[in-house]
RNA sequence: GGGCCUAUAGCUCAGCCUGGUUAGAGCGCAUCCCUGAUAAGGAUGAGGUCGUUAGUUCAAAUCUAACUAGGCCCA
């Protein structure tokens, strides 16, 4: 027996259920345990930060990364899903800093590192609830207990191993990086950091000069190349001037002194009398030198420092076109002087942004109180051309509220550019979807790679673990593995964090080594996750080799910078290899308003407590079905929510529900489904929505394995109303049949809807794993089982009938023509007419009609389908060119063909369909080459034209037809009375009806078996009285009244 | 400034790869119908310079180029 289910469902409700059967039963261990000797299917999760609550681009991973597991492994491979953790890095290390009231490194380091550290590992963990209740909400199954975070000893120790494999291969190296630098916080910060606090605020903005050394060219000894900047306290750090080898400079004379700027910059001085002396380009100017305005680094001279160089970032837009580069304090200056071959660098200024002891005048000045000191001097010397002061955007520290500089500092590299072509060349061999971000996105991003900065001048990480001697920076020992480490140090290694490690020196022939303090990026450590998650190379080998490079990982597009990048270089670099075989890539997940989604405008619904309003089939299902598979934004709209909800996952519940109400009130048992009969002896509805289900399974199946889940969730929504729309409804009589002898249809029906909702709900798990289950678990016996541990459908060839489908679609235009018709004749369906006439003498159409004349008869309420074979009687033809055929043939004759063609005479016309040719304009045109459409010869409102044939509805309706429809209005009455009373559908009733209409009692007694299996009346009495109720204009009164006993 | 993506109905999006003469769907709106599985369903209608311009072609929403606007990433 099947259990009755409520046709109200609540989703939300229904699922808590189901997870706490799934906790209850093992689901997803058991549904690992089943598949445990079979072959890997590795899938990477990306690690998040356990910052916060997870958002919808968290959760729309989620459901990519639950989708894809499931249904690979119910298609029977072993797929691990562990979660992963990304607990290094600044988010925690700013978290922890608000709740100890620590501002910057200094007092972190005054606090402790090791205390320090130790509330960051105390941070991670207290996070992590939310995201694992909101994960089991969108029913994703992944592996929270067996997880790997990037704090535990195990992946550092990973991390290490890679670091150091890079090292042996000489792929890491020392340089400066300029950054973003807080004094106040006496730390580099991010870029990300560094924009979040952009100000207008007032700087000074000056003209300075510095004279040339020597002849040069068109330079003479003491000429003054004019330049400006915004920043005056970078000029005791100034090495050289760029300009712009394609930009035209002049030699001017104002007053006494001679001055170089940009040709198109002398508009800058309209205040002056200006004489012009000469012009060059920029390319004469190169090379020539200058005396710095401090003599201090003069020595740097003979280095290279104090010429003329030039940048690509020079322009004429504003300033001089002559720039004042201090390769310490900008990163276009850093470069510059690098791709001039200068390799200097000065910087003046201590950690803490003051002037360091190199100029004396200068001494413990923090910079932006440099600046007008610095402007003076100038002034003293004569060397301060002009100056006034500017508005302009300058990023703040977000903490501390003080300007930021950029400074130069030593950075720890990753020599990316050395293989980047083998990266670009490997990337071709993963499967992106959607393609364009591996081909265009992804591959540009990989063939303009530059070195990678890993180091962080921070606490909460991986540390870089090399050791430095003492006395000598250049000899260094990089260590790849605690065992190393042991052994270099004699001591017990618990721990790879900071405050375990700074204080352990190494000593080797009396030299001793201590470890650079920075910690790595906590994107290394992502792109070492395939490594570090498995302890690999130290366990697992085995397990790692089988499965890298991993099948399946998915994150965001922003990730095409992030964690697909830091996989594939450490891949290619480590193993020459990529790291992943298939990525699916998203888009954003913006606010309906389009705008990004932002906690303080509140413009988005709260994840959680839309799950609980709609479930997590719901949200699945409508991320699954929306642009951001693509890759594209989606403007998360909780209406688009609401509507998923009520076209597949409601209509999908209907159809099972339906089943289970009147497979319980016929008491059909498993039993009786077994005496079904085969397929292909069943009714046609049955072959039909069979063979439309395999067809299903088959594109399903095609979809998923080249992961274009975008295109999976259309199909089935198609399904789910092929199921609804039509099987459930135009089958419902055969489902609510009185029991007797002869059922065996009735069964055929029922084992069908069995069968098709037990294949459509394996199909449809991995997307709505929830919904799924219930509907499972409602349509089998199986006590502990789960939908999860089936098998995936594979589609059976046998069960496809593409010409039944295309006949049904035939029957479906057929019955939406006769259904219009009767809208605009005013004639209900519940009237039945006589007939409809097919005009076609189309032999085949009319085979294939004949196969479909009951569906038409039931749908549209007709007695009978006629054919009548005089087409020409009803339509006139029209002739249109085959455009595609005819016009690469004809060319631009093609538009006087048409018009011919469309006022052939009839004699004509005829030859067209005898002949099946005709010559227009001396072209011989064949019959294959034109398009044959037909049109009613009288414009009536009952006939319409559908594909070649044309339908004719008889609208006559005599008495006999009017009482039918009588009974029928009254079986509606009775119905929407039981309805009304709260009747059961199994319930039974004695029917009373008062009338004195003669017509209404002889449609009543004509139809009175029709009338009471329709509505389950045992015993049917008229009364002959007055009815105050009206049906069809006809009084008649209904009373009903339920019989205790149901049978 | 660079790379990539997007632009089609009031809204959300198909169609574009592979050019073919009536550009589709859903939501919303209006009118109507059906219903004892359905918090439903169906039909009809109004609603489109297919972002702009130029080009290729017999033919362009579709291919090409430029431009405009928006997004993501980078500088």
């Amino acid at each position: 027996m099947f259990k009755r289910v409520d046709t109200n469902i609540n989703l939300a409700a229904v699922e808590t259920e189901i997870s706490d059967y799934w906790d209850k039963i093992q689901a997803f261990q058991t549904s690992l345990d089943n598949r445990k000797d079979q072959e890997i299917f590795r899938f990477y999760d990306g690690p998040p930060f356990p910052t916060g609550s997870p958002h919808y681009g968290n959760l729309l991973a989620g459901v990519i990364k639950d989708i894809v597991p499931r249904y690979w492994t119910m298609r029977g491979y072993y797929v691990e899903r562990r979660f992963g953790w990304d607990v290094h890095g600044l988010p925690i290390e700013m978290e922890v800093q608000k709740k100890l009231n620590l501002e910057d490194p200094q007092q972190i380091d005054e606090y402790g590192i090791d205390k320090f550290n130790e509330a960051c590992r105390t941070q991670v963990q207290t996070n992590t609830e939310n995201w694992e209740r909101i994960t089991r909400k969108i029913g994703r199954w992944v592996d929270f207990e067996n997880d790997y975070k990037t704090m535990d000893i195990d992946f550092m120790e990973s991390v290490w191993w890679v670091f150091k494999e890079l090292w042996e291969k000489d792929l890491i190296y020392q340089d400066y990086k300029v950054l973003p630098y807080s004094w106040a916080a006496s730390t580099p910060l991010s870029n990300f950091e560094a924009n979040m606090d952009y100000r207008d605020v007032e700087d000074p903005s000056i003209y300075f000069t510095l004279e040339a050394r020597e002849d040069y060219k068109k330079v003479i000894k003491g000429d003054k190349f004019l330049i400006w900047t915004t920043t005056p306290w970078c000029i005791p750090g100034n090495l050289a001037i760029a300009i712009g080898k394609n930009i035209n400079y002049t030699r001017i004379k104002i007053e006494k002194s001679i001055y170089w700027i940009a040709t198109e910059r002398i508009s800058e001085l309209s205040n002056y009398a200006i004489e012009v002396i000469d012009n060059c380009s920029g390319l004469e100017l190169v090379g020539a030198t200058y005396v710095p305005a401090y003599s201090e680094y003069e020595n740097l001279f003979n280095d290279g420092a104090f010429r003329l160089i030039h940048s690509d970032d020079t322009n004429t837009e504003s300033g001089s076109g002559l720039v004042s580069q201090a390769p310490a304090y900008g990163e276009s200056d850093f470069y510059a002087l690098k791709n001039s071959g200068i390799e200097v660098i000065a910087d003046p200024v201590t950690l803490s942004g003051k002037f360091d002891n190199t100029f004396s005048e200068l001494e413990n000045l923090n910079v932006k109180d440099a600046d007008k000191v610095i402007m003076d001097q100038l002034q003293e010397r004569g060397s301060l051309f002009s100056k006034k002061t500017e508005m302009h955007s300058y990023p703040f520290c977000w903490r501390t509220g003080t300007p930021l500089i950029y400074k130069a500092i030593p950075t720890w590299f990753v020599s990316v550019e050395k293989i980047r072509d083998r990266m670009v060349e490997l990337n071709k061999s993963t499967h992106w979807v959607p393609g364009f971000i591996g081909d265009k996105r992804f591959s540009n991003w990989l063939g303009n790679a530059r070195d990678w900065a890993i180091s962080r001048n921070r606490y909460w990480g991986s540390c870089i673990p090399v050791w430095i001697n003492v006395d000598d920076p250049s000899d260094k020992i990089c260590i790849g593995s605690v065992e190393e480490l042991e052994k270099f140090t004699n001591k017990k290694i618990t721990d790879l964090h900071r405050h375990f490690l700074d204080d352990l020196e190494i000593d080797v022939d009396g030299k001793s080594y201590r470890r650079t303090t920075e910690v790595l990026d906590c994107w290394f450590e992502s792109g070492a996750m395939p490594y570090g998650q498995q302890h690999y190379p130290f366990e697992n080998q085995d397990d790692f080799n089988k499965g890298f490079p991993a099948d399946f990982i998915a994150e965001g597009l922003d990730q095409t910078r992030g964690w697909f990048y830091t996989l594939t270089v450490l891949a290619v670099a480590l193993f020459d290899s990529v790291a992943f075989k298939n990525c699916i890539t998203t888009g954003m997940i913006l606010a309906e308003d389009g705008r990004k989604m932002s906690k303080s405008l509140k413009n988005y619904p709260d994840p959680e407590e839309l799950l609980n309003t709609y479930g997590g089939d719901s949200l699945r299902a409508y991320l699954i079905n929306s642009p951001v598979v693509r890759g594209e934004p989606l403007k998360f709209s909780e209406e688009g929510v609401q509507l998923v909800t009520r076209n597949i996952i409601l209509p999908l519940w209907n159809s099972f529900s339906f089943f289970s109400t009147y497979a319980n009130a016929d008491e059909i048992t498993f039993k009786d489904l077994e005496k079904a009969l085969p397929v292909e002896e069943r009714a046609m509805m049955d072959r039909w929505i069979i063979s439309s289900l395999q067809s299903l399974i088959k594109t399903v199946n095609e979809k998923m394995e080249n992961y274009y889940l975008y295109e999976v969730i259309p199909p089935l929504m198609n399904f789910v109303e092929e199921l609804t729309n039509w099987y459930v409804r135009s089958n419902r009589k055969r489902f609510w049949k009185e029991k007797d002898e002869n059922d065996i249809d009735k069964i055929n029906a029922f084992k069908t809807l069995h069968e098709v909702l037990t294949e459509f709900t394996k199909s449809m798990a991995p997307v709505l794993p929830f919904i799924c289950e219930k509907i499972y678990q409602g349509l089998n016996n199986d006590e502990n089982g789960s939908i999860h541990y089936e098998n995936y459908p594979v589609s059976n060839q046998k069960l496809i009938d593409l010409e039944l489908e295309d006949d049904i679609e035939l029957a479906k235009k057929v019955i939406k023509s006769v259904r219009n018709l009767r809208v605009k004749l005013k004639l209900p369906n519940k009237q039945p007419l006589n007939s409809v006439k097919i005009v076609t003498n189309d032999k085949n159409i009319e085979k294939r009609l004949l196969n479909i004349t009951d569906l038409i008869k039931n749908e549209i309420n007709v007695k009978n389908v006629n054919f009548d074979v005089e087409i020409e009687e009803w339509v006139d033809y029209v002739f249109k060119p085959d455009y595609k055929k005819l016009g690469p043939k004809l060319g631009q004759k093609i538009g006087s063909i048409a018009s011919k063609l469309k006022n052939l005479n009839d004699e004509d016309s005829k030859k067209v369909l005898d002949l099946k040719e005709i010559s227009v304009d001396g072209i011989k045109l064949q019959n294959e080459d034109i398009e044959i459409q037909i049109k009613p010869k009288e414009d009536l409102p009952n006939q319409d034209i559908v594909d070649d044939f044309l339908i004719y509805l008889d609208t006559d309706v005599d008495e006999d037809l009017l009482m039918e429809r009588f009974s029928r209005e009254v079986v509606s009455a009775i119905q929407q009375s039981r309805k009304d009373t709260g009747l059961d559908v199994t319930d039974r009733i004695q029917l009373q009806i008062h009338t004195k209409d003669d017509f209404v009692i002889e449609a009543i007694k004509k139809h009175k078996s029709y009338i009471m299996n329709e509505t389950l009346s045992l015993n049917l009495v008229i009364t002959e009285s007055d009815g105050k109720n009206e049906i069809l204009n006809k009084k008649i009164d209904i009373v009903i009244n339920k019989l205790t006993n149901n049978s």
